[in-house]
DNA sequence: TAGATTGTTAATCGATTAACAATC
DNA sequence: TAGATTGTTAATCGATTAACAATC
């Protein structure tokens, strides 16, 4: 009785939902309904009601959600909970922030090393995680299996190493590299593209500059 | 004659039309269908000329789109072309990560300065970019005006700093701590959330392997 | 010219919002 | 009980897909 499938937009939002019960569980609110959540999200109180449905019978009527319920059923969903075991390609700035990523191992996740190409960054321990030659990567997760391979090496070598960690077992791929990665059915992968967050904030800048100007030029300074 | 709204959902595509379209060029490629840029990006021809004529006529009937036109029309409308000058809170490993971020400068962004609490950061320069208190940010922006701010501190002092900057006349905001900044409405303010694209990345291989097991169920080995 | 492929309108699909009976 | 608020159905809105005439 598989029920419907779970769109992509209610899966997306998720995440927000599990970190703004945190944050009101963090400030000692207990219960709260979909009308003052979606106030705080800029969500709609329906929107809210239809997207927490998908998961079944979790709120109650006349009284809302309590929150630390309705929170940890999200988090079960999304799969946290488990321990992830992570390989990070690149240790560079942003492999680095990855594995030490605050609350990152608190949440389950477990960054086992960095591999990497530079002479000088082979052999180190960043914040407790070793740094090993690239070469190793294939032989090591043969030793240490991981669920998790993050991708942060530059766009070039990106698709090679992540074929390296799939053939290596890892079934999740979560990429920085400026490209899309291609992954076999069995495979997911999650490509983050930081600069394109960035264009789509020079887009709305513009506009709003534009937006500026012309408003301007209908209303001339005296 | 402002014509009407470019919708969010294609905006948020515009930036992976950039990126296929540069990757075109950077092959060779001069001339390109909807069909085959749709087989590339996984959409469909129609949502790209959709997508497309939005900004007006940019394809040619029988022959397709010019890949250096086209490109260069959607850097426009994304605000590329323009110099964006950046200050960055906390200087990290995001922070240092998007001080150095590949191709950033040729694409118009100027980091002008990092900023942060630790001493033994405070004075260095990392990548040609300095390193000051943060006490010092907004007196900063008074002699050095920037339109863009780079939040990378913890998510504690986040909205604080934002103040600070906006304060400071930066109009643009891309954040990386996990929490949604507040902005006035003459300022724009995108917020990265990492985690949420890993969270969706452990629900997406949580479900898949719950379809395994299922499958495993109705069809046991031998 | 014939073939290819766009620009654009119409049809479909899916997501969001509104409304309200059920019920705590 | 009365008031509040959900769960859920129906209505609306917007985005995607299909189709095809226009035209290079």
């Amino acid at each position: 009785m598989a029920a419907h499938r779970i769109s992509d937009a209610v899966i997306r939002r998720l995440p927000g939902y599990y970190r703004y019960l945190r944050e009101l569980e963090k400030i000692g609110i207990t219960r709260i309904s979909s009308q003052e959540l979606g106030a705080r999200m800029g969500l709609t109180a329906s929107q809210i009601r239809q997207d927490i449905n998908c998961f079944g019978t979790l709120g109650q009527q006349g009284y809302g959600y309590n929150v630390t319920e309705l929170r940890s059923h999200i988090a079960g969903i999304l799969g946290l909970g488990h321990k992830y075991k992570m390989v990070i390609a690149g240790a560079g700035n942003i492999g680095q922030a990855v594995a030490w990523y605050p609350g990152f191992s608190q949440r389950g996740f477990d960054p086992l090393a960095m591999f990497d190409v530079k002479p000088d960054l082979i052999g180190r321990v960043i914040r407790g995680v070793p740094v090993h030659n690239i070469t190793e990567l294939r032989p090591f997760l043969q030793e240490h299996p991981a669920e998790i391979g993050v991708v942060a090496t530059p766009a070039r070598v990106a698709q090679q190493v992540a074929q390296q960690m799939i053939e290596g077992g890892v079934r999740a791929i979560w990429n920085f590299a400026p490209l899309d990665l291609k992954v076999p059915p069995n495979v997911v992968a999650n490509n983050v593209h930081l600069t394109d967050s960035l264009l789509v904030l020079t887009y709305r800048l513009h506009q709003m500059e534009q937006n500026e100007e012309a408003a301007d030029a209908n209303n001339p300074e005296r």
